[in-house]
Parts: C-alpha cells; structure tokens; sequence
DNA sequence: ACAACTGTAACAGCGGAGATTACTGAATTA
DNA sequence: TAATTCAGTAATCTCCGCTGTTACAGTTGT
C-alpha cells in the first residue's frame, strides 16, 4: 500500500496531494492512509503541509527513492514469525536456536533489501504509464486526477 | 517455529519425536505441533508414523536440508502485504501497479530464499550445540530429550 | 484388548490491520 | 477576521488469522 500511495505522489510529481484523494486511490480511509503518511514523513519520504490546500507530495525526486527505503519505513522490523511464547528454557535447542536464526534472518532480509534497491519509484510509474492497461479514463467525481497526464 | 522443531528431530538424528515432546520444547500445544508436521510433511521434509511408539523424524539428512526450503513449506504465497481491498478500478496507477510489484516481489523473495539456501538445518543444529549457552539439563519429568548428546 | 500416537474437527481467545467517527489544531482564502 | 480545508490523533468496531484447548476417530505396536 505504501508503494502505491508514493507511486500516486510520484505520479503527480511535485503537486501536492490530499489524504482524501489517495485514499480513493487506494480505495480505503483516509484516515489509514495519514497513518501511513505520518510513517513515511518519519523516513523523510514525503512532506506534508496543514491547512486549506495543502496536502502531501515526495520529499526526493521518485528516481531517488528505492523500493528498500519504502520497505525499510513501512515494514517495521522483522518479516519473520517471531514465537509468540519463549521456547522451553529446558530445550538447549530452544535455548541457542534463537540468536543463530536471528543472524540468518539478518543476512536472508539483507539479501531481500539489497534487491529491492534495484528498483526506483519511478521505475515503478514509468513501468504503470507504458503498461497497455493504462488508459485515459474520463472525469468522474471531479477527480481529474485519474487522467494520465 | 518450523525452523525450531526440525532443529529437534535434526538433534534426535533417526530417531522418531512424538508431537508431546516436540510440544514441550517449543512450549506450545502438541495439535499445533501436528499442524505444522501436516505442513512439513507435504513439502517431504519429514515423514511421520502414526500408532504407539510413533513419531516423526527428518526425511532427509539435515545437511540436505537448506531454511529456503523451510520457509517455503510454511510462507504459503507473498511475505508481502497484499492489499486488502483492490485499489480503485478508475485510477491508472492503481490498475498498473500490481503486477510491476508482483514482479519485484517474486525477485525480492527469490534473492531471500538464495541467501536462505545457504544456510542448513544442519548448520543451525551445529551452532546451537556449539552455543556456550547451552549447558547439559537435569531429567525433569522424564523429558529425557533435553539433555546433550 | 490395550496403550500410545496421529489426524482432524470444533470452538474460544487474542492481537494486529483496517474502517469509521469525531474532534482539535493549523494554514489558506475570501 | 471568519470560514474553509486540511492533517494529526484518539476511541471504537469489525474482521481475520494464529494459537490454544478439548474431544474424538483411526491406526499401529505390545
């Protein structure tokens, strides 16, 4: 969702955009999508304005923002399933599974980020506006957003 | 916790672990312990008998065992968070975006589970007995099993 | 036959993510 | 200055998946 929500900004490069309006993107609340806005302001992704005609736009050009800066923001720490309840302290399996696994979990997410580096956001845009589904789509709502530019 | 119980049936090597035990290690219910050996078994990474005396065991050596292959039986699909509800059908950006992060996903996931591969079941069991923090234990209740070999 | 296990269903409980409403505060605009 | 338009934020509800628990049927070894 994250991705989307920069993806629209980066779309409608520099203007500024209302929670209101990327929620419609995305087709929920906007009250989620400042929840997600306030993640990514605290990762110096986007910048976002009060009062009357204010609204949020990207703090960096889409083609200096990865994929792993986005992931890094949003996905808060660990990807994997962290034992709900501490192993048997009995278990020396239980015991000294822990750190070991942590140190593999560390280098598999690295690998996962170092991935995602790869792609820019505006690889990303740039990959929405070629594809053939994407057609001009009429005003509706007064959402003259949706037009491609 | 997949990755912990078959770090016990790799410490018991052959031997066949009932689903009480494996329980007690991980100190959780034996049914959620089945659950999770229906899951393994499936993906043949452990094979179980069923009748008294019974248990499971590793169907294949651990050092033939790699976590990718772990975490693939368990991650069903996508680490990543899929959207809840479908983004808005009128927004270009909302239709496009899916299957260009669908692609960047699967070679996000597919750069974890190279660097998941690396690493054996074996591996971990090696580490865990090395671990000064693993001491021999007591007999407690019977749980014979806890103690170093 | 009996005991020991697994497979499986049924159901309660919990925690997280999203959805909704409502309010406060800040900035723009008339 | 006053009205308007936004973001920030709290409280609450729902939904869903995972876990935990109990219960029971089926299967296998003794």
């Amino acid at each position: 969702m994250a991705v989307h929500v920069l993806a629209v900004l980066a779309y409608k490069e520099g203007d500024r955009v209302t929670s209101a309006l990327l929620a419609g993107s995305v087709n929920t609340n906007p009250v989620i999508i400042r929840r997600l806005l306030l993640t990514l302001q605290r990762a110096k992704l986007v910048e976002t304005g009060k009062g009357a005609g204010s609204g949020s736009r990207l703090s960096r050009s889409p083609g200096r923002i990865n994929l792993a800066e986005v992931y890094r923001a949003v996905e808060d720490s660990e990807p994997f399933a962290t034992p709900a309840r501490k192993p048997n302290a009995a278990c020396p399996v239980g015991n000294c599974i822990r750190e070991m696994l942590a140190r593999v979990f560390t280098s598999a997410q690295g690998a996962l980020e170092r991935d995602l580096e790869k792609t820019t956001l505006a690889a990303v845009v740039k990959a929405a506006k070629v594809s053939g589904a994407c057609r001009q789509k009429k005003l509706v709502d007064g959402l003259f957003f949706w037009i491609i530019v």
